[in-house]
DNA sequence: ATCTCTGCAAACCGTTTGCAAGGGA
DNA sequence: TCCCTTGCAAACGGTTTGCAGAGAT
C-alpha cells in the first residue's frame, strides 16, 4: 500500500477522480524523490503493459495545480518534479558529472537577505539548481589509494 | 560602421570567415546587449531580404566556442546570449513583470565562499539568472501619488 | 449514467543537421 | 581555386493538444 494516501485523498477531495495511472505516478514521485516526466514515464512503465507520456504530462500538470508537486527548472533541457510537502530545497547540480548535491536552506539566507535590502528583491529560491564544479570532479587526476 | 571590428578580426584571426550575416549577428548581439537566437534572427531579418535561422544558431555556437558570447540558460525555455567581454554579471528575474535587474557580482561573493567551504563545491556564477519578485511588484496597490 | 481521464497521434517550439549551391580568402 | 558558410528542409526531443473511447464515482 502507499505511504500517501494522504496526496491520493488530497486529489479526491478536490473532485478530481483517483486513477491507477495517478496512483502510481504519485508513487514515482514518491519513491524517486525528484523526476523528470520521462523518468516517472519510465517509472510506471516498467509496472503496467503502457502508460501514454501524455498522461504523465498532464497528471504533473494537475499535481502541479493542486500543489502537491513542485516543478523545478534546473536548465537542463527537461523539468523536474517533486513533492511539495518537502521543505524546499535545492541542488547543487555538478557539470562535471551530473550528480547533484542537496543544499541546506540556511547556506541561502544571508544572500536571500542582501538582495532584499539590497536591491528590495524578494528571491524565490525555492527549488533552486546552481551548477558548478563537485568536490570529486575538482580533484587533479591522483592515485586512488592516495 | 561597427564598434566592435575587434571581434570581426578575432574572428577572421581564427581562420574563420567574415560573412555579412556574421557581421550582422554580432551587431545584433552587441546591440541588444543579451538576445536569444530569436531575436537575433528579427534584428538581422529586418535588415536583409532573408536570413536563415540555422544560420543564426550555428554562429551562435560558432561564437560560443570562440569565446566570443556566452550562453546563459535563465530556464525560460531559450537560450539566451551576450557578449562575452562584459564581467560576469547577474540577473535577478521579477516573476511578477518579467523586468530584469542587475545584480552586483559581490553579493554572491559570500555565498560562493560558502559552498566551497561547506560541500567542497565550486559554483559556476557566470551569468546566473534568480528569480523573484522586484520592489514595485512588491508593493501592495496603492494610490500612484501616495 | 455521467463526465472526467486516458491513449493515440499529430502538432508545437526551440534547436540541430545533411546536402548541394554560394561566396570569402 | 578551395572549402568554409549558407539556405533549405527535414529531423529531433521535450511538451502540449484534439478527439473518441474507457473508466471512476
Amino acid at each position: 500500500m502507499s505511504h500517501h494516501t494522504g496526496l491520493v485523498e488530497n486529489v479526491r477531495k478536490r473532485g478530481y477522480r483517483m486513477t491507477p495511472q495517478r496512483e502510481m505516478i504519485l508513487d514515482a514521485i514518491h519513491d524517486e524523490g525528484h523526476v523528470t516526466a520521462d523518468q516517472v514515464y519510465q517509472r510506471v512503465c516498467a509496472k503496467t503493459p503502457a502508460i501514454n507520456l501524455a498522461t504523465v504530462y498532464r497528471t504533473l500538470e494537475l499535481l502541479k495545480e493542486l500543489g502537491i508537486v513542485t516543478a523545478i527548472d534546473t536548465g537542463e533541457g527537461c523539468v523536474h518534479y517533486e513533492l511539495a510537502g518537502e521543505l524546499p530545497h535545492h541542488h547543487l547540480v555538478c557539470e562535471g558529472c551530473g550528480h547533484t548535491l542537496e543544499l541546506d536552506r540556511d547556506v541561502l539566507l544571508p544572500l536571500e537577505d542582501e538582495l532584499c535590502k539590497r536591491y528590495g528583491f524578494t528571491v524565490n529560491f525555492n527549488h533552486l539548481a546552481l551548477f558548478g564544479t563537485c568536490p570529486k570532479c575538482q580533484k587533479p587526476k591522483r592515485k586512488k589509494g592516495g
